[in-house]
RNA sequence: UGGGGAGUAGUCUAGUGGCAGGACAUGCGGCUCUGGACCGUAGGGCGGAGGUUCGAAUCCUCCCUCCCCAGCCA
């Protein structure tokens, strides 16, 4: 819906519809099936979709198959799976650069017979060459005054395979003086004698990018071309082929990518990041490709509402990594039913409960969200408190449990800690408390306050599970003056299975997402068996006791 | 030193000649059976220098800084 949006490209597209330049939008997505589609990519699906979707157009998918040593169906399966997760429709929309293949033939035929494209021998150290340089022109190739019949000839045998890779180029030919390189004879067919996912062997010379692309959104009859900053040198380019050809003529716009603090946004790093094992797969939760990011259990609304909020701008920018958490945990805060956890146990005996007693509890599951009602929680004699609710010698805002202090057990009673038992080595093994039995439920008849509500877990009934605690995938905030592979977070990964956790998250299912009051976001990953449960930090609780605590550090 | 872009708080972003607004982050306070959530509040900004104008982030001139381009990648 149109939220009011007033971004540059919104600015365009409203006067382009005044002035009639076209009658109706239509956008497209245009991902290369080459690598899995990453939060950068949502950024552009989301303006894609819902430009279509606020100018009641269509937005199509379109694979970028140009590419055969690159691409693979799996990713071709993975980027859909990716843009229906968040929550987009396509529909029949969905189209390949490599459909147009034999289209594409036929417009640099008509180049070729117009006298603006040839074929060229030099080999790719000598067009560098003749490209010339940032401040020089280039020099022209000594085939580019071929004749035309020459040249259909040539152009022919390089499809039907008589040369082999690397041996000519179709270049359209516009002007090796330009200053702008990439109308210095663009390349626009290469030889290539490689098997491609979806044509086979039916071709061995494929068109370019810039090739490519203009001509098939024209095809599509695309109103509005939205690319990144990079390609804006490529413009006249893509212009320059719609008009020779005089075909539908699409408008480029170009907007900045998007670029997260400590992680990288590119294919390429990604790829390496999979391939050298650095992380376990496209998938790995660190990672910030949308299906890792599905994995750890970020919903598509918080990821769509984080693309929403950054804005669009021609200007480079970096989002604070932070920002992209501050929208999961808004979305998780609703929707996210509530359950207790204790990450590191500490064992508390309350004295004077009873030693055979089991008594259950009920407890709110999402006070966001009374509808999602409530549950029974078991409490006993022996139960589990956080390590860290716990300080024998406590420093002044430290308000949790110390002994001799009172403190709440969240939907239980007040518990008081009379006694602190040690083992061998100094550590503390267990607490000695007792309840107050007209406490029942957490609050107290006469009125009386704690400073604290802990969580905790009945032992005999708790459940244990395996947690894998993520961290920043890089220590380095900005990635792009620094070796990647050097700032890569050894501790990124963390997997605790000491934890307790109420019985209820025994029926957890994979996919389904739990806040563990006071601890943070999990979400139940594919891995979980019958044998055992495993979860996925998916983001920390907002901490104002680390706050302080980092503070008087 | 060619060409193409961009500079508004720590980070994003709004602004289109008329009080520089919002979000996140930060500080402080309130509320609370999650030190969560929520509510309130504070600090902090137009890259620089000139000019035009009653009035400039906005228009003009010059300067500075940053990003992209010399793949038969996209």
């Amino acid at each position: 819906m149109d939220q009011g949006k007033t971004d540059f490209i919104r600015e365009t597209i409203k006067k382009d519809l005044k002035e009639g330049r076209y009658e109706k939008i239509h956008t497209r997505f245009p991902p290369e099936p080459n690598g899995y589609l990453h939060i950068g990519h949502a950024k552009a699906i989301c303006l894609n979709f819902e430009l279509a979707d606020e100018f009641k157009g269509i937005c199509n998918l379109r694979f970028d198959d140009t590419n055969p040593t690159k691409e693979e169906p799996e990713y071709v399966e993975a980027i859909k799976r990716d843009i229906a997760w968040l929550g987009f429709d396509w529909g029949l929309n969905e189209y390949y650069a490599s459909d147009y293949f034999p289209k594409l033939y036929d417009f640099a035929v008509k180049l070729i017979k117009g006298g603006k494209a040839y074929v060229c021998d030099l080999d790719p150290a000598q067009i560098r060459e003749y490209r010339g340089t940032l401040t020089s022109p280039g020099k022209e190739s000594p085939y580019r005054e071929r004749t035309v019949e020459e040249n259909l000839r040539l152009f022919e045998d390089m499809r039907s395979g008589k040369f082999p890779d690397g041996s000519r180029v179709l270049r359209a030919k516009i002007d090796m003086a330009s200053p702008n390189l990439n109308m210095r004879d663009p390349v626009m067919y290469r030889i290539m004698h490689q098997r491609h996912h979806r044509t086979k062997d039916k071709w061995c010379i494929y068109p370019t990018y810039d090739w490519a692309h203009g001509q098939s959104d024209s095809i599509e009859g695309i109103s509005h071309s939205i690319c990144t900053l990079e390609f804006e040198d490529h413009r006249p380019l893509y212009e320059w082929f719609l008009d020779q050809l005089k075909i539908h003529h699409p408008r480029q716009l170009e907007f900045a990518r998007l670029n997260l603090t400590h992680t990288v946004m590119s294919k390429r790093m990604l790829k390496i990041l999979v391939d050298e094992k650095y992380v376990n797969g496209w998938d790995d939760p660190r990672m910030p490709t949308l299906s890792g990011m599905r994995r750890r259990g970020y919903p598509p609304d918080a990821i769509r509402n984080f693309c929403s909020a950054i804005g669009l701008a021609k200007s480079e920018s970096t989002i604070e990594i932070e920002y992209l958490e501050h929208f999961v945990r808004e979305d998780l805060n609703r929707k996210a039913p509530r359950v207790m956890g204790v990450l590191n146990p500490l064992k508390v005996i309350i004295d004077n409960y009873p030693e055979e007693k089991d008594e259950e509890l009920e407890a709110i599951n999402n006070p966001e969200d009374l509808s999602a009602g409530t549950r029974k929680i078991p409490f006993s004699r022996v139960i589990y408190i956080e390590k860290e609710d716990f300080m024998e010698d406590p420093p002044k805002k430290f308000y949790r449990l110390a002994p001799g202090r009172e403190v709440r057990l969240r939907y239980a009673y007040f518990i008081r800690c009379i006694g602190v038992k040690k083992d061998g080595n100094g550590n503390i093994s267990e607490l000695h408390c007792t309840y107050d039995p007209s406490t029942k439920g957490g609050d107290a008849p006469d009125g009386r306050k704690v400073r604290a509500t802990l969580h905790w877990v009945s032992a005999k009934h708790s459940v244990g599970a395996e947690l894998r605690l993520y961290d920043k995938l890089f220590t380095t905030e900005d990635l792009s003056k620094n070796d990647f592979k050097k700032s890569f977070n050894q501790k990124s990964l963390k997997i605790n299975d000491l934890c307790r956790l109420e019985p209820s998250t025994r029926e957890a299912e994979p996919g389904q997402i739990y806040q563990f009051e006071r601890v943070g976001y999990f979400h139940v990953d594919p891995d979980t068996t019958t044998k055992g449960l495993v979860f996925n930090k998916t983001a920390g609780l907002k901490d104002q006791w680390a706050k302080i605590k980092r503070k008087n550090k």
